[in-house]
DNA sequence: ACATGCGGGACTGCCCGTTCAT
DNA sequence: ATGAACGGGCAGTCCCGCATGT
């Protein structure tokens, strides 16, 4: 780890901070590019090369690849979506408590237009990411249906039982702990049958 | 039907038209709106009037309107998932060759990413609704977890089976007619259960 | 005339004048175009709205179209080169003193090197339309070999005589009221016969 | 030639390659100077040590030099637009295969505006230097107006004969082979006088 | 009512000067 | 000491909302 890059690493959480709080202060809207550069101390240049957009800033954490990685490494025995509930726990559990306040705070910013529909989008590219696991870990093929629809399944009920629906301000909703346990349970009842 | 309304709906087509055209000649991103408007004879700020961003053009149908419809008119006798099967057929059904033939044309620009970000948003958008009307029909609240699990997988599945994952261009990706049998299919494997 | 194109007028004005009031005082290259706009209380868009480049501030002026039009009212009589001499003659006399403050002003900043390459091109493109009208008035075709050589060389002697060739800084340079003499001697050379 | 100075061309000559490419497969406009970095595996800094500016990589070349050399070396019982004619001659010849090919092909890039003023501007910085040279071998002052309008004149032809006056595009416009024989016919006209 | 004009903000691309790594 | 990385700055484009004028 040279020098060079624990200074990027630094600008980086720097530029984030300082967004972050201002959010908090004005809001996600109100808040300029060019106000969050000026607090941070860089040029809204280089802000542009630490973050491609400014949803960006809410939108890039490793929560994806760490699941992704935590579904390779479940034993065969289970099934797919025990799996991939397992896979969450573990998942959740890494975080250490500052990281979590994080993701709480940068998870209200969801209620903005703009970030949720680039959020869903992520989620969604992440999910097609866990196909290719589940494709072969059943040993079926990449775009088999089966893999698809199961998959697909597990990111509309996670997008579901998380996404705030009703239009709320963003002081009004908030990832709860139960939010987890709500998708924990919800994909047990997935695997079970939907009978309704 | 008043002579504003209809004169409404002609700039409105108008528009769209000459928006798609040069959506084909030139692609999406390198089309501004001030082009769309000097072809459509109006002025930018009347465009805003007509459609409030420039992805609207591609993304206000009314589909999701027509499905929604669909499914509250299956008789109760139909198994959840049995009765959006029903009226994703119905609504298929409902749409003449032309608009069918649009309907095509605009899917293609689902691989512009803002674009698509937006589609995947109002498809959640709309599933949530549903989840109102699966409420109602099966005399559970709202929020039950077992309704948004439900229609939270119906949506996730439709994503997965008919967009692009991929990063394909323009030109490698189309909505085929099997897209809609495909959906049909996942729906089917949904309701079956999902052992893998 | 309307209000409103009285507006676009003033506002126009007033942004070229401010902003030629700031190269004076910090030279072209050291003024921003942010600067000018908050001068002439505009927002940079709206600058860009009225000059789409920088260089424009400088280029858009109407000498050439009126160079061509003088140049069309010329009796048959003369020869080519003794015609766009006339004409010339005609469109400088057209100009008024303040006028002609205003084009030197601006002259003075072909020393830079953008501007420089730009009001080359502005001449190149204008003597081309030129063309149009040797071609016309000889009654040979447009693309005829002698008229596109009669006419690069016009523009080829006006580039010669009138464009400051050693890198001098802004302040050494300006447009001498004999440079217009000293054209219309070459202009004289060009038509005896270029013997050397 | 020192192994430096060969790594130095080698770079050079493979930036220029990778650039040409990718004009080609995306147009000069639409690639960016990292991504020619990128292909050509230097940094973007490196890039523009090699080549001052984005337009460099279309512009520079030695033919100005070359033909001024070639102009020296004629004797002097020609007349000074023979002069010219002949080392235009022996340049042309100089040239490999290969070499006219990427001569060819970069003239098409000058279509491009920002690309069209930089050349006629060096094309009329090069006419200067030839001035020194004509002054030289007539026995005439650097700055007389003999000299100049000569040069001036040979400058303006070259450009009305070879520049692309229409707004074609990139595709529609080449640099013919018979591109300089038309000029040769131009400047023998200019010589013999123009009686339009 | 409707269009036009203007403001503002996100974002891109070119280019340069300085700092760090080899 | 040579070269890459990095940050800064500025021109320019586009989307879109709001005020202003017709």
């Amino acid at each position: 780890v040279s020098l060079r890059e624990r200074k990027k690493a630094r600008t980086r959480a720097s530029i984030r901070e300082h967004a972050l709080r201002l959010f908090r202060e004005q809001g996600y809207q109100a808040t300029t590019v060019e106000q969050i550069a000026q607090a941070a101390e860089v040029s809204p240049s280089t802000f542009f090369r630490y973050f491609p957009t400014k949803e960006d800033l809410v939108l890039r954490d490793d929560m994806e690849t760490r699941a992704l990685a935590a579904f390779e490494r479940q034993p065969p025995e289970l099934s797919t979506i025990g799996a991939i509930r397992t896979a969450l726990h573990e998942t959740l559990a890494s975080y250490t408590q500052e990281e979590m306040a994080q993701i709480r705070e940068l998870a209200m910013l969801i209620t903005v237009p703009e970030v949720r529909a680039r959020a869903i989008d992520e989620l969604a590219r992440a999910i097609h990411a866990m196909a290719a696991a589940v494709a072969q870990r059943s040993g079926r093929p990449a775009d088999d249906l089966a893999v698809r629809t199961i998959t697909g399944a597990v990111a509309g009920v996670i997008m579901s039982v998380t996404m705030p629906w009703e239009p709320r301000t963003q002081e009004g909703w908030h990832l709860s702990d139960q939010s987890f346990g709500q998708v924990d349970e919800a994909l047990a009842l997935l695997e079970t049958g939907l009978t309704l």
